[in-house]
DNA sequence: CAACACAGGGTAAACGTTTACATTTTTAAC
DNA sequence: GTTAAAAATGTAAACGTTTACCCTGTGTTG
């Protein structure tokens, strides 16, 4: 690969000439300036980006922290930072593999080590204090779906509370009252808190949750299965059920229905994320709109320290995004 | 964030010594080796990539160009390589934005930019003569989901065509025989190819395509339901269809079944890819398997090099997958 | 005890850029 | 036709590494 050095000779002007044509910077003459274009058409030139991010000290890349791609919901935060790093030159460096500890840490590092100076990290598992050092350490390294007191103004999180009481008030208002709720067996924040923010708005209406109407199992669709037969085992009634995911929601109309309940008719489901699924699922899924890539985007732009107006608000509770309630035909009116 | 020389100031050695024992080299006592160790952790410092790929020539990065993330099947593909990636200790970069030609293009370029040597493409608007001479200058650049003669022995695909007859073959051998297909309407190779191996397989069956039952529209969702419509308008009967993707035969689904048929009962359906999708729909998706994580992750250890045995086979017909059917509900018997 | 092998460690060049500063050339004003 | 200012171009240092080669001291061998 040909470097400044050979277009330079090519076309007899200094290497800072071809620097300068380069990166279209200004005191360069018409007529070199075409010669040395030209050189680097036919020489098919390249600028060595990481000789440049030596020397400039920056690395034009934009890191992310996830733990698979596979999962559309990470998929779609690694493409709302992609969005913003295309909007400003610059390109993606995944880190993935988040299965321990150790590899979230890991991943951080390999970023760091490429000097990425941006960096959105979606950790659930490292410690609030790595977490709160390296972020005072690395000023553009910001946290997505979590946040943490301390530094609070480089979080972007979604407030799983109010989801949970957004999908109470709306099941109640449809009319139901024998509630059930479906679970993540993890013991992560999220699950916890959507399930808080369900139970104390049903408390505040006066209702409750029985015991058996509260099943836990893994977050997938054959977890939503076999938490439905759980339920249903239990023997007792319930009219609408308020799953931890859409996917494990869509396991849950599909044992539903199987066990001769009509959905809605029967009983109302609603989910959480509003993950792609859910717009394929029959019947179609009512959900809790997670803005992910939005988040995502955000969280990229305050990385890049493109955010200037920060409120006193933000710095005391960080961004914070309220799932909105996305109807469609998994719920409906109690029936008589 | 402290560099080499930090380091072998404060421990009192060269910057050779220093380097020496962030690789492992040989030639250090015991003694300075801990005490170079400590001042590394002190100081917390991380050899800068940029500089390493610099004077070592090579960028521990693996390169994916694809469209974008949000696709499931994109972000299978960049999952299979960045397993690849993990496993030798490199790291994923990622270009997208693939709506254009150009954009193509310049994807590529800014991956050679970063001197990344190993590349894993999967492009449909470059043309041929372009991805040839690319491919010749960059060893390392690799093609995926594409089939193009001169450089067979760097092509991961898939046998569309393939996929198509096996597709008939099943319908037929359910007892089908009045069939319908749903295509994209996209100018692309693979719906191409894929109806060409459905209707040559009918073919010599003794079976023929009615004009009317072959229809296009986006591959979508929402193209599906279209489809579907247009082929109900047709007024003629069908007992099978064979549709583009999953996305678009879910659509179809629920078309059919808001227009009062049963699937399979009245009419089978078959998809292909077999995204996530198609085993959370109900009836959950008879397809064509796609496997196009475990190409990816071959199309990288075949752009790293690490693909040793290549037969005269590959050589002329590069790494050819064939698609496998995956039976579910969507298909069934023909009734009476 | 001379000769030497070798382990441990240092020196300096190289990788491909950018950019402050120095130098040369052109332009314009008189 | 000077001369000064402006424009164009060149020089060289710096970025943080790796690595070939060189130097020093310690033991080993005869």
């Amino acid at each position: 690969m040909s470097t400044i050095k050979d277009v330079a000779r090519e076309a007899g002007v200094s290497i800072a000439t071809v620097s300068r044509v380069v990166n279209n910077g200004p005191k360069v003459g018409e007529k070199t300036k075409a010669r040395v274009l030209s050189v680097m058409a036919e020489l098919g030139y390249r600028p060595n980006e990481n000789a440049r991010a030596l020397v400039t000290q920056k690395s034009k890349t934009l890191g992310v922290v996830i733990p698979d791609l596979t999962d559309p919901f990470f998929a779609s935060l690694a493409n709302g930072v992609d969005k913003v790093a295309r909007q400003n030159n610059m390109q993606l460096l995944l880190s993935t593999g988040l299965i321990s500890e150790e590899s979230e840490r890991q991943a951080i590092r390999l970023l760091l080590e490429r000097r990425c100076e941006s960096i959105v990290v979606h950790s659930k598992k490292l410690s609030d204090e790595e977490i709160i050092e390296l972020a005072n350490k690395v000023p553009g390294l910001v946290l997505i779906d979590r946040f943490i007191q301390q530094i609070a103004d480089k979080c972007i999180w979604l407030d799983n509370e109010e989801g949970g009481k957004i999908a109470a008030r709306h099941l109640m208002s449809l009319g139901h009252q024998q509630l059930a709720c479906i679970s993540s067996k993890y013991q992560i924040d999220d699950p916890a808190l959507r399930f808080k923010g369900f139970k104390k708005e049903l408390t505040d209406s006066g209702l409750s949750l029985l015991n058996q109407h509260f099943v836990q199992d893994e977050p997938t669709l054959q977890g939503g299965e076999v938490a439905t037969q759980k339920l249903l085992a239990s023997d007792t009634k319930f009219d609408a059920i308020f799953v931890y995911n859409d996917a494990m929601a869509i396991g849950a109309i599909s044992t539903l229905e199987d066990n001769g309940f009509r959905v809605p008719l029967d009983v109302s489901v609603i989910g959480f994320d509003d993950v792609l699924l859910s717009r394929y699922s029959r019947p179609k899924l009512t959900t809790l709109h997670y803005p992910i890539e939005e988040m995502a985007e955000f969280a990229a732009q305050l990385a890049l320290g493109n955010v200037k107006d920060v409120t006193a608000q933000q710095i005391s509770s960080g961004y914070k995004y309220i799932p909105r309630l996305v109807k469609r035909e998994s719920t409906s009116l109690k029936t008589q």
